[in-house]
RNA sequence: GGGGGCGUAGUUCAGCACGGUCAGAACGUUGGCCUGUCACGCCAAAGGUCGCGGGUUCAAGUCCCGUCGUCCCCGCCA
């Protein structure tokens, strides 16, 4: 075997012109055309065809070579003739004349084709692809899938080193996280009754390394949910877990665009345009009714002012809103729009022709002043656009148009990967049940120009009612999400270092004093000992890789994934545990219902 | 917890709405031939309890009920 100056089969190329190399790697095909036999040999790198010839391989008749059959073979690399070179890969020019040639292991057919070019038109039933997993991953496109993880995860990591930031890693056995998803559960075998949780986050230890004088510390975590799967969430999934101390948001949002710059630009050649534009929650919700918006259609619903904008129709009661997209949709998917229960006013423009329900509601130079004079970028060109208009309903609807738009690929993204700050987020939200708790989690700060707010709301609270409550919810916290793409791909917030600021916060989500220090006691009581102010950002890295991969889930770039019922179909766990284990840890099972 | 899709040779699928020559195709596999192929070609063959269980019927891949698996979505979860 050879370590040192392994030579991989996909970069066989003009250095070995001529020499005698060793070549490792799996059967991906081949060709025996009765005295001569072609044999592509594969490797995580890529192809390199093979030569055998009879004159030159003693036990030639004996070859029984099959699909993915494992071989070594030493061979003269050659240069192919003009006439045979195969421009479909990169070792095309060059071919390895076979002198001896071992057959390592012998391979089974396989349960589905991996060779891209059976490949092509189909879809392999994903079930099959889970339970071979370790076929499916020898699949070029899942190699490729792994190789861009695994570079992007090394360059986030050489970034942050460069930036002063340490690689700390927390404990997987670990106690209940203030993230608000179901945990899950290891029992104490030694402490009988007892369980550790495992981490949804590190985030409270995270925080105590901040009091640790630890400054920055970033981690490639694991976290844990006990919820339910979907496309874009697995049980356990990785994110790029970052904690500053004696910072500002600002700061987070500096530094994360400046890393995915960099490290997108080296891992892909993907430049992206920074900063990344920075919305309010308020007006993503308001504009794009969303707290996630997908930007890549950059088009928002809005209030029309009617003062302005005469529309003349009799039974407007309420708000009318708007949707302005600068293309021309036609007749037919207006209508398609219209008989799936959309009720509307539209207008389209081309040039001087204008067509729609909307022209004879409205005066036309009136409304075309009202178009020129919005500042729209994305409404560069003014003689070419489609107006969509309501009222007596909710915006929302509006929205919806918009999103089936999108489906039916009428409306296409401006561009591929679009980057998102959502920031001030609410600090609370309200339950069904009425009570209050954290948007984000307990430990984050309100906004400063809301703290007057809090205080007032907070000093009242006995007097209010669940609709009172409410009120609760326009305080701003400093809490911010990165939006790519329409999905949440990370989430953070500046923390509280003021323990009575800390204490209120506890209160207002109905948590007692004695609950609050059972659950974060040791972090609180750390906080006694010179807390630094800090702040931080968790990042999804499966979501992140899966968006820029454009993967049809986060499957395809997880290595051994969950299926939606929580299985491994590689491993088949979870599975049952004998008497004798579930004895010693003093769990007794109930009937299964 | 709820809604929807899918389940037929090793694989990808057709057949199901209208029950009865419907056990089919392609690829793959196996055997044979072939010294320049590269998705090699040619000849031949094997291969399916139609996810599982029950029901309706003279007759069930086909209709009904249940169940299991898987995927997508809502709830839940950032």
């Amino acid at each position: 075997m050879s370590y040192e100056g392994r030579i991989w089969c996909g970069t066989v190329n003009s250095r070995y012109l001529n020499q005698k190399i060793e070549l490792f790697g799996w059967v991906n095909r081949f060709r025996d055309m009765g005295g001569i036999l072609f044999i592509d040999l594969r490797d995580r790198t890529g192809i390199v065809q093979l030569v055998v010839d009879q004159n030159n391989i003693s036990n030639f008749q004996e070859l029984r070579i099959s699909n993915e059959d494992v071989l070594k073979i030493v061979g003269i690399v050659r240069q192919r003739p003009k006439d045979k070179i195969n421009i479909k890969i990169p070792t095309g020019e060059y071919e390895v004349e076979v002198h001896e040639i071992s057959v390592l292991s012998k391979s089974l057919t396989l349960p589905f084709p991996i060779n891209e070019e059976d490949y092509k038109d189909v879809s392999v039933d994903e079930t099959l692809r889970l339970k071979y997993r370790f076929i499916d991953l020898r699949r070029p496109k899942m190699f490729k899938n792994l190789y861009f993880r695994h570079k992007l995860i090394k360059k986030i990591r050489d970034f942050l080193d460069e930036n002063e930031f340490l690689e700390v890693e927390t404990p997987i056995l670990s106690n209940p996280t203030p993230e608000g998803a179901r945990d899950f559960l290891v029992p104490s075998r030694i402490q009988k009754g007892k369980f550790y949780a495992l981490p949804q986050s590190p985030q409270l230890y995270k925080q105590i390394l901040m009091v640790s004088g630890i400054d920055r510390y970033f981690q490639i975590a694991k976290c844990l949910r006990d919820e339910d799967l979907r496309a874009d969430r697995q049980p356990e999934f990785t994110q790029l877990d970052l904690e500053m101390s004696f910072i500002n948001y600002n700061d987070v949002f500096c530094l994360i665009e400046k890393m995915l710059k960099e490290v997108l630009l080296t891992t892909m050649g993907l430049e992206i345009k920074v900063p990344f534009l920075r919305m309010e929650y308020k007006e993503a919700i308001d504009q794009y009714i969303s707290d996630k918006p997908d930007l890549r259609f950059p088009y928002p619903i809005r209030k029309l002012d009617i003062e302005k904008v005469q529309i003349n129709v009799e039974s407007v009661t309420n708000d009318v809103y708007f949707l302005i997209i600068p293309q021309t949709i036609n007749r037919k998917e207006i209508d398609n729009l219209y008989n799936s229960g959309y009720k509307f006013l539209y207008l389209v423009r081309e040039g001087e022709n204008y067509k729609g329900t909307l022209l004879k509601y409205i005066q036309l130079e009136q409304f075309n002043g009202f178009v020129n004079n919005l500042e729209d970028p994305e409404l560069k060109n003014k003689e070419l656009y489609t107006v969509f208009v309501i009222f007596n309903q909710p915006k929302v609807k509006l929205n919806e148009i918009k999103q089936v738009l999108i489906d039916r690929k009428i409306l296409l993204p401006t561009c591929s990967f679009y980057f998102l700050w959502v920031n001030n987020f609410p600090l609370f939200k309200l339950e069904e049940d009425g009570r209050i708790s954290p948007e984000h989690h307990p430990f984050t700060n309100v906004h400063p120009e809301d703290k007057d707010l809090l205080i007032e709301l907070y000093n009242n609270i006995d007097k209010f009612d669940s609709t009172m409550k409410s009120r609760f919810t326009s305080i701003r916290s400093l809490a911010y999400d990165l939006v790519l793409n329409g999905v949440e791909v990370g989430s953070g917030s500046i923390r509280i270092t003021d323990p009575e600021l800390q204490k209120m916060i506890f209160s207002i989500i109905g948590l007692t004093e004695e609950e609050a220090n059972s659950r974060f006691g040791f972090l609180l009581n750390s906080f006694k000992y010179g807390v630094p102010p800090h702040g931080g950002i968790a990042l999804g890295l499966d979501r992140i890789i899966s968006i820029l991969l454009m993967t049809n889930s986060i499957r395809d770039v997880i290595a051994f994934p969950k299926t939606q019922s929580g299985s491994c179909l590689l491993t088949n766990s979870p599975s049952g545990v004998g008497e004798e284990q579930l004895k010693e840890l003093g769990i007794e099972l109930l009937p299964l219902a």
